[in-house]
DNA sequence: CATGTTTTTGACAGCATGTCAAATACCTTC
DNA sequence: GAAGGTATTTGACATGCTGTCAAAAACATG
């Protein structure tokens, strides 16, 4: 056998950093390649097409991503836990130069344009599944915050209307780029939720 | 001059169905010719760009939905005029078979990709401002409705979390497509902002 | 050292956007 | 009614993209 020139998880990590910035669609394996220091053929014998490719890189956000998530909404009150919840979420959508929106929702808006839906649907499929995972933790975090009576409410349908916010936000970001704006969103959303001030 | 040989706004209307099926990104200038029965050549002539040619389709577009989102925000009371907004939003995601979702939405997660930001910006402009004008008219549905008494809050601060929550509502029916889902979390949504079933 | 397997490389097909010059068809003017 | 002008149409072209494939290359193994 011969041996691979490249470092495979590298590559993903530079081929996710573009698909961030620029979506799958508008990030072409040439650019990868280019930035990665490898031929395209390699990127399509290593992994067989781009978007397979993005599928491995996202895999790897989002499982860095449920991580941080975890630790974000693991200590102190109710309102704490949602408000870094909420703070990771909109630094997560501001993060880099500019600013390169949430990778998740770009990704969901992004298919079903091709006729190829066959790597359309295990996308949709990892994006359904973070999204999912996510109000998960968000409705746990709630649940807990009931049994210690910091919540009155549905935990289910609040971790929904919560996640419904978080990607809403992601909208507004692109179309505003008003990062106070989307605080407020937020702050606002958990005093509904929780309550005015009080808790 | 020779006279043009299509329909100006037929184009656009047969243009702008496909945009919404399939993106902006995922649309060819062939596609739209071979439906609309003009040449390709043609269509750069009158309409410069695959871009502008979604603009002008756009503003069309933005025009007709906001006749139809003043209609439905015009009469009852003011969860009446909530719920035929948030009516009036989910049934436009989910039409067409299969369903378009939000071509705002879409829009607005397809920008940055490439590097001509030239007409990027203006359909940012374009989306942006579909948004403050809906924003706008929610928050006058409000503080009418808080005139009335029907509202006990502050107006701009509901209606920006409102208009989150139906730009939240497009991505999840892009990761989801479960429509009674939506419709939860926009009755969810209303019943947070007016008191649950009492108004 | 020879063999075999995998990676790399470069060429190719097919389709996209966008540009351009030439042909075309109508309106206008005489 | 004929001639000219002007905008549209048409087809060819350049460039860049995805994806495929055969040939070349490089290492592991026997």
């Amino acid at each position: 056998m011969r041996p691979r020139e490249f470092d495979h998880d590298e590559v993903l990590r530079i081929a996710f950093d573009q698909f961030w910035r620029k979506g799958v669609r508008g990030t072409s394996l040439s650019d990868i390649g280019r930035d990665a220091g490898v031929q395209r053929g390699s990127l399509y014998n290593a992994f067989g097409s781009k978007e397979a490719l993005f599928l491995q890189a996202y895999e790897r956000y989002a499982g860095d991503y449920l991580l941080a998530l975890q630790k974000a909404l693991g200590a102190g009150s109710l309102r704490r836990r949602l408000t870094a919840f909420f703070d990771l979420t909109i630094t997560n959508f501001r993060s880099g130069t500019p600013p390169r929106g949430c990778p998740t929702t770009r990704g969901l808006m992004e298919l079903g344009a091709a006729e190829g839906e066959g790597l359309d649907e295990e996308a949709r499929q990892a994006f359904a599944d973070l999204i999912s995972r996510i109000t998960a933790l968000v409705q746990d975090t709630l649940s807990a915050g009931a049994e210690r009576g910091e919540f009155n409410g549905n935990p289910a349908a609040a971790a929904l209307h919560i996640i419904t916010v978080t990607r809403g936000l992601a909208v507004l970001e692109r179309a505003f780029g008003d990062e106070p704006q989307l605080r407020k969103i937020a702050a606002h959303t958990i005093d509904l939720l929780l309550g005015r001030k009080g808790g």
